[in-house]
DNA sequence: GCGATCATTATTAAG
DNA sequence: CTTAATCCATGATCGC
């Protein structure tokens, strides 16, 4: 039995390798003449990447885990491996390499020191002095509060003056890439990235010097860092939250990393209500939405909004009072909260179904559309009284386990949906056309760019993030 | 309804 | 240039 699975395997394997050789045989002819066009025009590309420091290489790679609940495990309160269960299943020892030593700092539940932390050879000083002189020359004290309602530029884009351009493309952090997002000022071009093994990136495009490319990478969270909100006013404070139950926010200030909150569930998601830089809201575990208040240092709120992760939380724009979560339980709602209250189990002002797993559901910038992306191979838009309207069109989002899933975000104004394809490029959906009116697609792309985020006061520059930790910067 | 198991997929660091 | 390792996303399928 066992023999005959085995020569049946060499069998199909040598049959391959015969084809293959064929194939080879065949194309010798046609690699060369690639390789020798290529050589004419080999200039390096992938210039920009992270360096890691050498006393730190060894920690780089540290497993992955998934915080739950003793309660969504099933187990009782008091079962042991709660907090090593990650020791007591060991992997095989299929390489001698993976014996690195376990980076127990971002585990650890306290403020961490971004010198601590610090995973690239580059100084710090470079990059706090940056961000501060940015906070301070934002910070207009003689007008007081502004409102933040609305607070991002709106304008319509000609898109084909959008452009990667080589020297726009960087390799931030290592491995993928779940969260992007840009500085919100006009001074800089900087983007924050988290990624699955906890690293915190930051790229800033301007800085370029002999020595530096300008990037440089901390390890906050010991897993997937699934959101980054940085504060519009303020940005020297940056909040980030992870699979393993911490939100930590980076005082630049302070050079520190403090713990906000932790929790036995797994956070997927975290948003800010624009008008209110006191509040966090995040979804924790198997469809709980929490409101963290920041001045008592409390959970204000907590409602059962889904039965399954929740994939996003977003905004509306105009009318800070409607949050849009989107689910894996095939779900996306739009709450009032105003009528939310204090009910565990509230009632949504909208729901819409899909078959699979919904992974993001974002307000237009007018607030008037909402754009969602699910598994189930579509792309929605909503719009109209009560959000009523919708139109569907099919998208191939079949990211697989390697990719992070596709979440489609809206350019600077209601007219735009932007989401990566699998093909490396980035699909551009017109509201008006309801169909994909142009893809963005480079040479330069190496890999597919599954998240996005559109820079907020710099009309066409979006980035894309990919699961190989690089970042693209059209503009 | 739940757990276990498997297939799928892309990227890259290492050989 | 080739290939092995990645590993916690998701759904399908099966057994209970």
């Amino acid at each position: 039995m066992e023999s005959q699975r085995i020569t049946e395997y060499e069998r199909k394997r040598l049959e391959n390798i015969k084809r293959n050789d064929e194939l080879l045989a065949s194309l010798k002819i046609h690699s060369k003449l690639a390789d020798l066009s290529a050589s004419t025009k080999r200039h390096r590309e992938q210039t920009k990447s992270y360096r890691i420091s050498p006393q730190k290489k060894a920690k780089s790679e540290t497993p992955a885990v998934i915080r739950r609940s003793l309660r969504t495990q099933g187990k009782k309160p008091d079962s042991p491996g709660l907090t090593d269960d990650f020791n007591e299943t060991p992997k095989k020892q299929t390489s001698p390499k993976s014996q690195v030593t376990p980076d127990k700092s971002a585990r650890e539940l306290k403020p961490l020191s971004m010198r601590d932390v610090s995973v690239s050879s580059e100084p710090d000083e470079p990059l706090v002095k940056k961000i501060l002189s940015l906070s301070v020359s934002k910070q207009s004290p003689s007008k007081g509060p502004k409102k933040a309602i609305g607070f991002r530029i709106r304008a319509s884009i000609d898109l084909d003056s959008m452009e990667l351009m080589p020297e726009n493309i960087a390799r931030v952090v290592p491995g993928r890439i779940l969260s992007v997002k840009f500085f919100p000022s006009t001074d800089i071009r900087m983007v924050v990235v988290g990624n699955k093994f906890g690293d915190l990136g930051f790229w800033n495009v301007d800085s370029e010097t002999e020595d530096s490319d300008g990037i440089y990478m901390y390890r906050p969270h010991p897993a997937p860092i699934s959101s980054i909100c940085i504060q519009p006013f303020s940005m020297n404070k940056i909040t980030t939250c992870c699979y393993h139950g911490l939100i930590r926010s980076l005082d630049v200030n302070k050079e520190i990393f403090d713990l906000t909150y932790t929790t036995e569930d797994a956070i997927y998601s975290m948003s800010q209500r624009p008008d209110d830089v006191n509040s966090l809201y995040f979804g924790e575990g198997r469809g709980v939405v929490c409101v963290w208040d920041e001045r008592s240092k409390s959970s204000s709120s907590s409602w059962n909004l889904h039965d399954s992760r929740i994939n996003s939380i977003d905004f509306n724009p105009e009318n800070t009072n409607l949050m849009a979560t989107s689910s894996s339980d095939g779900t996306a709602c739009i709450w009032d909260l105003r009528k939310v209250g204090r009910k565990s189990n509230p009632n949504s002002l909208k729901e819409i179904t899909r078959d699979r797993a919904v992974h993001s559901a974002y307000f237009s910038p007018s607030g008037s559309h909402l754009a969602t992306t699910s598994h189930d191979d579509k792309i929605g838009v909503l719009s109209g009284a009560n959000y009523d309207d919708e139109f569907l069109l099919y998208h191939y989002n079949q990211t697989g386990r390697w990719l992070s899933s596709f979440k489609g975000v809206w350019g600077w104004d209601d007219s735009y949906v932007f989401v990566g394809n699998m093909k490396r490029g980035v699909d551009v959906i017109s509201t008006e056309k309801n169909r994909i009116v142009t893809t963005l697609e480079s040479p330069h792309v190496t890999a597919i760019p599954c998240r996005f985020d559109a820079h907020p006061f710099k009309v066409g520059m979006l980035a894309g993030a990919t699961s190989g930790g690089q970042v693209y910067i059209w503009s």
